[in-house]
Formats: structure tokens, C-alpha cells, sequence
DNA sequence: ACCCGGTTTTAGGTATGCCTAAACTATTAG
DNA sequence: CTAATAGTTTAGGCATACCTAAAACCGGGT
């Protein structure tokens, strides 16, 4: 009983562009369409890893499918249907990642290349019975809300960025906002992850002094762009 | 840290393909290259829902990545090379069946479709994690034997087609050889599942009337040709 | 030996999703 | 206000995996 779905079927290429443009287009803490800026041609080239030519004619194709509003030269907005499809993929992805982690004992770095790939081949009744495993996570093991079963993007505990902090300050990594596994790894290697203490010490030309897990390290200013920390006591 | 994988990559419906050459080509209890027969294009078509033409063209491209000796008009066998790739692919697939019934709590009958899909898109890592959480299973739900980590069938013990009971015979449910959705419900609803116990009372021209489940059914003799069944204390 | 009918292959075509190279547009620096 | 350049689109290709229609094959029966 496939309760044949509201939503076309859609290609795993098409789905990974809906949720780019989402994530692309949102404010770092945002959520809700409305808030939403247009993502250009290169900036999801970039994030593909695909040439300009090959999104020029996915946009087209996502025009047509009333999934994107599309004008040449002008970048790309994500429709009410393309922003369900988006959320969808996204709640996909995010609680096969909590799931990996807290079922299979997945590290919390690992899980997103095995998320990437499955969120476009689960079925829906895989989808609820890992979240009813997970007793319907409201993050994921990154600090990402989960958008709800009704595709509702939770609202986050005011965070910000860890450059952000004057020396002195200390907070919560709350989130850690990355795609690239290398630097995964790396936070994961320093005990930077979603729940640890941070504080910075000293701001550098070079990066941001922070300790962490004990240990003092440097961070380079790229990378404390990525890492949010909330209230201490919040 | 991908191993640089010794196989080469394959796409879903080249994986397919193998396995379903692998399947075809044993003997129902049968394990190992050497007792396997040359499947025919139809078959193969068939059991694709495909048309032999396409069938034709994949056989060509398998035997030129030299995972299946193919020549015009006589068929297909595995190579050693193809059968490694199918064994791995069935070993996907009958991991990932006993995993979503154990431990996602799948419906016996549901698990295919599922595993149909995934078993091309799990990692290694997923492998390994699912086998493990499951004690390295040697059975799948539908009593078919998951090939080993080493890729190796383990051989089963031995059964007999439902089909070949006496009136008057009683035996258990051993396995329940089906890709088909339709039937796998049928039997599902019948409380026809391994493990159960079935006695054939009858044989009719219309099929075989057998008790299951305290229950008396008349099956038709297509689908007691799908059940294969042990001795009873055995 | 030959014909017939089912099986299989060939030939030619569709759609997807990617590529490169070349042409074009928009914006910004002078 | 123009001209350079960064960003984008068009044009033309390639590979995969399917399809249909037509031709080729093959084995059994006469
Ligand atoms: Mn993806
Ligand atoms: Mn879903
Ligand atoms: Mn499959
Ligand atoms: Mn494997």
C-alpha cells in the first residue's frame, strides 16, 4: 500500500538539489520559507560538486516540475512543493544520522556519507519506526533540528558562532554545522562536538585560541565559523 | 577510509542482475559455482520485469567487466568474479531482512521490498554493525541462508518441497522461497511462516489441502512448490 | 531437409544526469 | 559610461538503462 504519494518521484540527484537550495538559502538559524534567499547557480555547483552547466539544466527541470521558481541569471527559490520535498528529504537525513548513532553506535562524524546516500531509499514506514526507536529526536547527533513527521523545522535555543565570542567567554557547542568530513573528523578528534565546553581564550590573526576538553588549541577562523555555542547555563 | 574496495563499482541494476542470476541458476538447496546452471535471457527478463532485449544488452556489458560468461543464444553462468559480487549482494539483503524484522519489528512479509532497495546502498560499515547487533545470523525471516562475511552459503538442513508431503505427512515450515509480495501476504496471513508446523492432509487436482495454524486451507499447487519444509523433530 | 514458433539479438530511440567549450549577461572598477 | 571579468547559459557529447519493432536464430516435428 503505497498510498500512492502526494509527491512526484523524484531522482536522488533531484532531491539532493531540493535540499541544498534549502540549506543554502536559510538563515543558520532559520527556518520557515518566507525567510528564505535566492541560492545561484555557482554556490550549488560548489556544493554538488557538479559544474554550473549541469545545475543550469537541473533548475530548468525543477522549474518544470513546479518544484523551483527559476529565472535565468537570477538564482533559484524553493517553491511550497520543493520546500516539503526539501524538509522531507532533510528529516530523512537527519534522523538516519541520530539513528546510526544511537542504534549502531555509528561515530558521530561517520554518519553522515551512510545518511547521505539512504535518506533518498528508505521508505516512509522507515522513517516512523527509527523515529519511534529514537523517541522522536528533536536533533540530530550535529546539533540540526529534525523537521517534525508534519515537516515543521523546530525552532533552535538561540546560539552563536564560536568566532563570535569575546576572549573570556565560554558556552556549549550547540551545533556544528558542516558537510565536510575532514573537518568532522578534526572537531571530533578535539572533543569539540555537540554538549562540550568551549572557551575562547584569545583572538589571533591566525584563528581563535579555545580550550576544549582540557586542551588548548588554535582554531582557524574558518572553522570557528562553523561551530555555535549556546548560554553556558542555557 | 574506503578501502579502495576490490570490486569494481556497479550500478544498482548491474547488482541486480547478478544476484538474480546467482538465484536462478542454484539448485533450490544448492550453494557453490560449480552447481549452478546457465540462466536464459527470458528467465532473466522475466524475473526483472524487463524485456529480454534489455536483458541482452546488460549481459553483454557484465561479460565485458568479465562478471559473467555470456554467449549468444546459450545463456549466462557467473564468473568467480560475478558470483563474489551476487554473494555479497544477497548477503546485503538477507542481513538487512533480519534486521528490520528483529530489530525494527518489520512484518515478516514486509521486509523484501525494503531490503530490495538498501542492500545497494549500505556501507560495509552497515554491514558489519547490523550482522554484529544480530549475533552474525545464518538464516534470513524467509529461512534462506545469509552468506557468510567470507561469502560463503552455509548449507541448510534438509527439506522438501511442501508439494512433496504425503497425505497424512507433518513437517515444519523451513523456508518460504518467494519474491513475490502477493504470496509472501497470502502466507503471512495463513500463519505459513518458518517455524510453523504444517500437515498435508490431501492432495487434490486444484492444489493440496494442508493444516496450519489449527486451520485447514486449500493451496493451489503453484505455491506449495514455494514452501519447503524439515522434519518434524528435526 | 524444411518449416514454424518461440527465443534472442539487432537496430534505433527515449530520458536522466553529467561533462566541456563557447557564447552570452550582469555587475563592478576605472 | 564603458570595459573587463566573474558568473551563467547554450550547444553538443557521453554513459546508463530502459523501450519497441524487426530481423535472425534454433530445435522439434513432419
Ligand atoms: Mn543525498
Ligand atoms: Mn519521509
Ligand atoms: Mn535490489
Ligand atoms: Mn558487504
Amino acid at each position: 500500500m503505497n498510498t500512492s504519494l502526494s509527491r512526484p518521484v523524484l531522482s536522488e540527484a533531484q532531491e539532493d538539489y531540493l535540499k541544498q537550495i534549502l540549506l543554502l538559502g536559510s538563515a543558520p538559524e532559520g527556518s520557515s520559507l518566507e525567510h528564505t534567499t535566492a541560492v545561484s547557480t555557482q554556490e550549488l555547483a560548489d556544493r554538488m560538486e557538479v559544474k554550473p552547466a549541469s545545475v543550469t539544466g537541473m533548475l530548468k527541470k525543477l522549474a518544470e516540475l513546479a518544484l523551483v521558481e527559476y529565472e535565468a541569471y537570477k538564482g533559484v527559490r524553493l517553491t511550497e512543493a520543493g520546500y516539503k520535498v526539501a524538509l522531507e528529504v532533510l528529516r530523512h537525513h537527519r534522523l538516519l544520522e541520530t539513528y546510526l548513532h544511537q542504534a549502531l553506535g555509528y561515530g558521530w562524524e561517520e554518519v553522515h556519507a551512510e545518511a547521505e546516500r539512504l535518506e533518498h531509499h528508505i521508505s516512509e514506514a522507515f522513517e516512523k519506526r527509527i523515529a519511534e526507536w529514537l523517541g522522536h529526536p528533536s536533533h540530530d547527533p550535529h546539533g540540526d533540528p529534525i523537521p517534525t513527521a508534519e515537516l515543521h523545522l523546530p525552532e533552535g535555543v538561540p546560539t552563536r558562532r564560536l568566532a563570535a565570542l569575546e576572549a573570556g567567554e565560554r558556552g556549549l557547542v550547540a551545533r556544528v554545522g558542516s558537510q565536510d568530513q575532514d573537518a568532522l573528523n578534526l572537531f571530533a578528534h578535539l572533543g569539540l562536538r555537540p554538549g562540550a565546553q568551549v572557551e575562547v581564550l584569545e583572538h589571533m590573526p591566525e584563528g581563535v585560541r579555545v580550550r576544549a576538553a582540557g586542551e588548548r588549541y588554535l582554531l582557524p577562523v574558518a572553522l570557528t565559523q562553523i561551530v555555535w555555542v549556546a548560554e553556558v547555563g542555557g
